[in-house]
DNA sequence: CCCAAACGGAGCGATCTGCTCCGATAGGAG
DNA sequence: CTCCTATCGGAGCAGATCGCTCCGTTTGGG
């Protein structure tokens, strides 16, 4: 890698530095601020010039496509330890914890709004699948209540991966009470867990939700009309 | 209340159907867009002028507060219909579902960014009052898992009370799915509210959360500094 | 029939946002 | 140490948006 590209680079590490700070920066402001996350906003977290954030990414789609593929990754990884835990069970809620916490709300506000690159379609269905079979596993074993479906779990995923709380007491910038709001929302999380758990309870209203709402949420709003 | 005000009144019936339409469009508006709902938004919703919002409501904050006491009359309504009800589970679950439903989303993004009136902060207790007591009542019938308190709840009412699948959707003008969406929605509500039932469950991490939390949501922001 | 009260909405000023452009900066070859 | 240039930072532009005002138009009760 290192051939005689660098015959002029002057400033070469510290722009590779600035590659990663920006990514993480955007995820945490994507994460406090949803849809309203301003470039100004991301290159300000990450300490660096709006411009060399525009050198980096051609545009602000351009990162959130970079960010969006680093969460698939990351989804992929979750599934897959989860995969990889002998008890189906913790195994399931495992993923469920992780993926939560890591921020299905990062990619929230972005949906719909860029377009989808081959790359994260593909990481995309590749999430999706081991996450399948997590669930299958999880119902083969008969300690995941039979009525719920794998869309279920998907919209419960997203349901629980943004806080309000959070979001407001970060918005008004309240950090003082930001851890506390985090751990109230780790239990809130824990009780739906607990309601997903095989045994007495209510049957759930309706029919089980179509695959089409997940699939078509990345599809750019149709020409209406 | 019929006085001899009306000695010159032209258009004054129309004028009072306004006031109905335009609080019930606010709600609307609100629960759609959130944070981003405009005046112009709303007025359009409501099939009226911008100008005869302004002769009703002096500034939008004002709107607002009006909408947040309509909001928790209807809680303090669904509370007490709670407490009608003679099983202390089913009065507590319907409340729920019936909250939910209504929409604590038509308030979460207008907390805090609007000053409290006292009608406000009365309403507010009287409501916070009476779920307390449909909570306290389902501990003590055994029927509530023990280790969730009244502030878990509160925030549960919260996190559930929007749904990030039906706002998406709306935003990208996806009607035709948003039916779907919303039934969807009512199944997490269902599996959240089963994992509040007492019995074999998992215990919810961390302690409780400090009433702190609720409380102070609605207080402006400190100044900072 | 008439006129005041209620109406609708164009548009103002202020704010914000994505992005460009360019002078300042600093690391490495000589 | 010097100088060249890749990289940096951020002022500022053009466009969009928002809350709200202002005013010409409409309408229904007396």
């Amino acid at each position: 890698m290192t051939e005689k590209r660098s015959r002029r680079a002057p400033r070469r590490s510290e722009a590779e530095r600035n590659d990663r700070t920006l990514l993480q920066a955007a995820r945490e402001v994507l994460a406090e601020d949803g849809a309203h996350a301003t470039v100004a906003a991301i290159a300000a977290r990450a300490g660096v010039g709006i411009g060399s954030l525009y050198r980096r990414y051609r545009t602000k789609e351009d990162l959130f496509q970079r960010l969006t593929e680093l969460s698939l990754d990351h989804w992929i990884e979750a599934a897959e330890r989860g995969l990889a835990e002998d008890d189906p069970w913790r195994g399931l809620t495992g993923f469920i914890t992780e993926r939560v916490e890591y921020g299905q709300g990062t990619l929230g506000p972005i949906a719909g709004t860029i377009e989808v690159t081959d790359a994260m379609a593909a990481k995309s269905a590749r999430s999706d699948e081991l996450t399948e079979a997590l669930i299958a596993r999880a119902h083969e074993a008969g300690v995941l209540r039979p009525d719920v479906t794998s869309a279920d779990i998907f919209l419960l995923l997203e349901q629980l991966g943004r806080s309000p709380a959070v979001e407001q007491l970060r918005r008004q910038g309240r950090t003082d009470l930001l851890e506390a709001a985090a751990e109230a929302h780790r239990r809130l999380v824990g009780i739906a867990v607990d309601g997903l758990r095989a045994g007495r309870h209510s049957a759930l209203p309706g029919s089980p939700p179509s695959p089409r709402l997940l699939t078509e949420r990345w599809t750019p709003p149709p020409a209406s009309g």
